[in-house]
DNA sequence: TCCTACATTGGACAATGTCTAAGTCAAGAA
DNA sequence: TTCTTGACTTAGACATTGTCCAATGTAGGA
């Protein structure tokens, strides 16, 4: 994650405390915390951060294409800081869990020229639901 | 729409006047309304409808598959009357505008099962962003 | 070390959705 | 037709999520 703090560095960010701790906060694989979570999260680093920084720090990085805003259930918003590798999500309808996953072929290609409306495609998100092994398994 | 007040008359419902003028506003092609633009065009037949009413009839009518939520924005969802006619979603990145359309063959199908981490897969939604003519041509 | 433009803070406010207690009424019974 | 009753509706309080602003603090260059 020291390799975002460069990148942010080199666009002219201030590296303040509050920045960093949310950048931590959001380093790992399969992330996909609310806004509230990533504040929690960070407040036990750093009891002070405010949500309004929270909230713009989270806009800052996904303006900037650091972060993907995720809504897999029309509640809280989602960040994924797995923004570098295009991906789809996986959820699971029960508990709610988020898997990053990667189908093969581009769904865009699924949607033929006369389902296009005259619409200039720029991208197509997916996302793929069903129960996870332990929701499976509890029946 | 009257199948469906018929249907939902099989299925016990009391027919009131507010269910009703619901049922109205969901009738057509390429409808995504709001909760508050369904209240907004339901109040204009029936001005006392509340919007805990018409809350609770989306609710019921998502619940018994007549209608499906959408989520397009992350902001409020929105209430899709074409339930029985399985489709994906066209979304405009500019202006909001919705389309329904069908994409060729099963999205599901582009999971490979290396992809699926143990998941019991039920179905797959797809939003496809881009411009619509009128924003395509306003530059 | 000092400046200052940029960042942070707390709290008010906005948008969307949920819940409850009290009143109302659709539809079957007589 | 009228009566009865349990389901339905209502207004408004409350909850969740997100935005905005004025006052205060501070990172980083001079």
């Amino acid at each position: 994650m020291s390799d975002l703090l460069q990148r942010l560095r080199d666009r002219g960010w201030r590296l303040t405390a509050q920045r960093r701790v949310v950048a931590e906060v959001l380093d790992g694989e399969h992330v996909h915390y609310t806004a509230d979570e990533v504040h929690a999260r960070a407040a036990e680093r750093l009891p002070e951060i405010s949500r309004a920084t929270v909230y713009n720090t989270l806009g800052e990085l996904v303006s900037i294409g650091e972060v993907v805003e995720v809504s897999t259930d029309g509640r809280a918003k989602r960040y994924d800081p797995n923004a570098h590798h295009s991906h789809q999500h996986l959820v699971c309808s029960r508990c709610g869990v988020i898997r990053d996953v990667r189908p093969s072929g581009d769904p865009l290609a699924l949607l033929p020229e006369e389902e296009r409306f005259g619409f200039t495609l720029s991208e197509a998100t997916v996302t793929y639901r069903g129960l996870c092994p332990s929701c499976s398994s509890a029946g």
